[in-house]
DNA sequence: AGGTGATTCAAACAGTCGTTTGACTTTAGC
DNA sequence: GCTAAAGTCAAACGACTGTTTGAATCACCT
């Protein structure tokens, strides 16, 4: 097997991880695709199986790190003796995103913004093998949410949960719709540690209710 | 003019509005579409000039009376003497959209999921010519912020502006892959209402800070 | 060197897309 | 009842989609 193997799937991945994020799952072409990850066309029928195989291969090269590192965290948490913090709790949860994307520098927020398209499409969102970690770290989660803010019953962790991310996955795909409406008024230069915090601030606040 | 013309027009917009908001724009073709409305492929290019058209049409439709009523709401809360409580400004902004979402009973949250994914799409959101309203609206839910939590800077005031749209639009696409995340540990069948009183807790929480 | 299996590639596949065309039907004014 | 405009419709347009094919190329093995 030649060693061009791993580089042709790899350019897909990161092709494919850059325009989907960029522009829509649907947007994209394979043809739009191969051509920036300079390979063939059927190179993602060869290596992939498809495009919707190409779609969970890209969500799964990333998912399974991230959520480890969730859990990491998390455990550290509520192994202590006395209970985490609200923030804390949060922090846990969107921090190894944000290291994620970060990582890989020039090529920041891409991923982010995939996940959060991965969001917004629904149904045929994450792919079937991922579903049991995504679980077990919202149980922890959850579990975090409770034990920081002992009024909040289950659905109600779940669904500030979800709310979290949803904040995340829009600070994340800076709007130029937003950008218009808000009349340059907000920088959009900020740097995004600056708004990562002003997320944290916003979820650590809504949970406390 | 045969008074069917309305009628068509207004067929397709019923339709357009409710298949983009299920199945997202690009996923939704013109046949799909002049099928559900009863209506000729060409019945779009006819009356709208285009699928492009179309959207902004549905758009357009609902984001006056909408703008109008956050606006009346909010002028009421600024002329008061004593200064406006967080979780009224939020509410002046957030109540008008799930109003007009019930009033057309059987077609519950099909607006504000079309809205979520206008906004999902990013760039080619908003058509041009309800910008200026956004931007009137937007300038007056921030005064708003800035006179309930004085500590906002204006850049955080529109930040978390945006926050409060997207936990909004989040609740409304009641998320399949949530569902199974969650497994079923949060009640999909609680009213609407009641997720409406979970996302204006967690707004006024992340306002307050 | 020759053979083997993995990888690439140009070309073509069948299908769908949004849009256009031109003939047809309907309505309104006179 | 005739005309002109408004609306509808089946059919076709060219462009693009994801996928398949079969031959060409490559790296490695005995």
């Amino acid at each position: 097997m030649p060693e061009a193997v791993v580089d042709t799937r790899e350019r897909l991945l990161d092709a494919a991880e850059e325009l989907f994020a960029e522009h829509g799952f649907e947007a994209v072409s394979l043809r739009d695709l191969t051509s920036v990850a300079e390979a063939n066309v059927a190179a993602v029928n060869y290596h992939f199986g498809g495009k919707e195989k190409l779609i969970t291969a890209v969500m799964g090269r990333h998912a399974l790190p991230i959520n480890r590192e969730r859990m990491r965290r998390l455990e550290a948490l509520l192994a202590r003796e006395e209970p985490p913090r609200v923030r804390e709790v949060v922090e846990a949860f969107l921090r190894p995103l944000v290291e994620r994307v970060q990582e890989r520098e020039s090529r920041q927020q891409l991923f982010a913004k995939f996940m959060a398209r991965m969001m917004g499409e629904g149904a045929k969102g994450l792919p079937e093998e991922v579903v049991p970690q995504f679980q077990e770290m919202a149980r922890k989660v959850v579990e975090g949410f409770q034990a920081a803010v002992p009024e909040l019953s289950e659905g109600q962790a779940y669904l500030r949960l979800k709310f979290c991310f949803a904040v995340m996955a829009d600070a994340m795909m800076q709007d130029e719709a937003f950008a218009q409406i808000s009349e340059g008024r907000f920088d959009k230069r900020a740097s995004w540690d600056c708004v990562f915090e002003e997320v944290l601030d916003f979820c650590e606040g809504g949970l406390k209710g």
